[in-house]
This record gives C-alpha cells, structure tokens and sequence, in this order.
DNA sequence: TATACTGTAGAACGAACGTTCGAACCATGG
DNA sequence: CCATGGTTCGAACGTTCGTTCTACAGTATA
C-alpha cells in the first residue's frame, strides 16, 4: 500500500498494515504497543516516530480505509444510471474491499466508537457521509418504482447484513465478493420491492 | 433479575448487572475491575468473593444471557406450527430480548472471541445451538414452499439484520421491537422467496 | 458467651501499560 | 573530513492493571 512515495510514508504504512493485523486479532484495547512494535519488527520507543499516540494509529488506519472504500465507490457510481444497478454496485464495492481488507474493516466496524473527541468525530463523519450515499441510493430507487419501505430501516438492514459478514465469511465455502454480493443483491432488493404478502402476525399468543 | 434466591445470588446479580453497565460503555478490555467495583458499589477486592476473574464474570453475563434467549424462543416456538410464523416469531424473540437487554446484547455480540479455552468453546456452543435453531426454521420454509435461496446466507443475513442494531437503535426514531420485527421481516421473507426478478448484473464495467 | 462461617475492604503484589528521554546510528552534502 | 538531520533503540518514567493477603465486622448456631 502506497509504494511511490518516501521512506518516511512506506515505514508508516507497512506499520499500519502490521497494526492493522494485531487490532483485528486482539482489538483495540487489547493490543499492547509492545505487540504493535514486536508486529511491526521495530523498537517500542521507535514507533513513536512516525506517529503520537496509540489512539492516533487507530485514527490513521480507519481514516485510511475508509477514504479508500468511498473514492472507489465514486468512480463505480459514476458508470452507471440505473438505480437498481447502482445499488448492486454499491453491495459489491462493500463487500469486495470488505473481504480483501476483512482485518482492516473489522478495525472499522468492531472498534468505531474507541476514538475521542476530534478523531472521534472527523471518523463519525466520513461514515455518516457513506451512510447517506446509500441511502440516496435507495431513495432513488424507492422514487422509480413507487416503493412504500422505510429507507431508515431498509439501509440499516444492509449494512447490517454486508457487516455482520465478518462474524462468519469463510472464502472457502462463501466464495467470492460477486456471489456473496449477488445473494445478498437478491435478498435486499427482493426484500424492499412492494410484495403481496401482507404482513401475517407473528403470533405471540 | 433472580431475586427469589439466597443473599449470595442476589448480590451476585446485582453486580453482574452493572458490571454489563460497564462491558456495554467500555468494552471487556477497556473496562477495570475498579470502574466494575466501583460500579457495584462494592470494594475491589470485595468482588472476588463472587467471582474468581474478570473472564469468569463476562463468562457468567454472556451465559445468563443466552441461556434466556434461548428458553423464551423454546417456548415461544411450541405454540407455532407455520414455518413463516415461526421465522417471525424468531425474529421478533431476537429483537425483543435484544432491545429490554441491548447492554448485554452488545456484550454478548461485541465481545464473543474474548473468552479463551473452556469458557469460551461453551459460549460458543450456546452461540451455534441458537443459529442451528434459526437454520431449522429456515429450511421448513423452504421445504414447504418449494424455495431455492442459500440456507447459510440467509441464516447469517437475517442474524447481520438483527444484531446490527445495537449499533444505530434509536427507541424514539425506530420504535418498539414489534415494529422493527414486522419491518424486518417483511424485508427478509420477502428476500428469500422466488422472485421473478433474476439477478441483473452489478454491471461493473 | 463462645464458635464458626459469610461478607467486606485496605493495602499491597508483580506485571503490564502508554509514553518519554537521551544517546546512538546512518545516510547525505559540504 | 566533519556536520546535519532523519531514524532507531535501551532504559526508564509514572500509572494502572488483575489479583491476593490479611484482618475485621456481622450474623447465626451452639
């Protein structure tokens, strides 16, 4: 990652890469800066070199990740006009850089509230900023086809089933981004479109 | 939560309860076992009268807490006989429990690879019961209704559904958990069944 | 009143934590 | 050749961690 530039940024951003790997083994509080150093074959005091805090670290890496994941969903949405089909390729970007970086995005999604104050804050904002992507998406969509769903619970149901993938992704029985991306398509779209089966009771006595 | 037991039990409780206070605020990692005595009212080395390690402590609210999901949709399940019924009763058993105890809900979802060795393969084994339960029903669906979705993508769909919650529930934006079941299954039935919409193409270049 | 057991806490243990400091290294350019 | 400035590290800082030891209060039984 971010090979073309100087000694400095290469050292930084094979550290991240190797802080990124413990934080998902240990988590964030349970990751010691010892095993952060040890990780990264540099001294402890070392590492305080390239940045101030342990917190910051974290901040570097989920800052990092997160740019990356929407800069590469612009460009795809920039493609393409169908709503359906820009939501489609809004689940495959997810989950296409959610399986090729799964450490960092557990990173992202299992420690999102550890960071204080002002980094705490530029990261809340850059997710709710890709939040309300998706939900346009589905505003768009609900507009074309006249659909009658709550788009509150319909995005939070996504991203509750693109997220949840880090729990249990196995690549050799789930295959790949594409297929997961295509079931998970199938079932959400399917999901949200107006259906005939009225809502049946679910029955608590 | 068991007051009808001895002194030990009830002051045993009491402590577990806030101590998932705390888990829920700081994570397992992130919270001391003085913010845990200090939570309980109770001198730090008081606590060790109750327990023999912070880990046994998060081992006795993760059982606890399962161990009551799972009884309620026992029972709840025994009056049901409709597979859609029975999903929907799942779901709303889920979020019911998952919303009066979102603390330790959050615990149990954010903290389940702490616990090491003996403690944690039987958290685990809870944790698998449950979701064979959730694959069982899915696969009556199935059966009876002649469908063709992937039973494991669905199972953990559904569960990302769910769980995801703990990180956006809002009661005075999104509601009771009836509400949400109802939504959320409309969502996830309806995703499942054949549809006449095959698979578009994510359409990436 | 004496005995025994449960419950509670002050003080301290060694270990690990995030961070800092000063000295050394090493490449570069004068 | 030395001087410079980015890079590295051993050692230590003060704190906090989970846990233990010991002593003492409270209550129930004899």
């Amino acid at each position: 990652m971010l090979t073309g530039k100087s000694r400095f940024d290469r050292r930084l951003s094979s550290i991240l890469a190797h802080a990124t790997n413990v934080f998902y083994e240990k988590g964030y509080e349970g990751a010691s800066m010892r095993d952060l150093s040890r990780a990264s074959g540099m001294s402890l005091a070392g590492m305080y070199h390239y940045f101030e805090s342990k917190e910051k670290l974290l901040y570097l890496i989920q800052k990092h990740t997160f740019a990356t994941i929407v800069e590469r969903l612009r460009s795809r949405l920039e493609e393409l006009s169908d709503p359906e089909q820009r939501i489609r390729a809004f689940i495959l970007n997810h989950l296409e850089y959610f399986l090729a970086n799964q450490k960092a995005m557990k990173v992202l999604s299992h420690e999102d509230d550890v960071l204080k104050n002002g980094f705490g804050s530029e990261i809340r904002a850059i997710k709710r900023e890709y939040y309300r992507i998706c939900t346009v998406l589905l505003d768009d969509l609900k507009r074309k086809k006249m659909l009658t769903f709550s788009t509150r619970t319909a995005v939070l149901s996504l991203f509750g089933i693109m997220n949840w993938i880090y729990t249990w992704y196995n690549p050799r029985v789930d295959g790949n981004a594409a297929k997961l991306a295509g079931e998970m398509g199938d079932i959400f779209l399917r999901g949200i479109r107006n259906g005939k089966n009225a809502r049946k009771s679910a029955g608590v006595n």
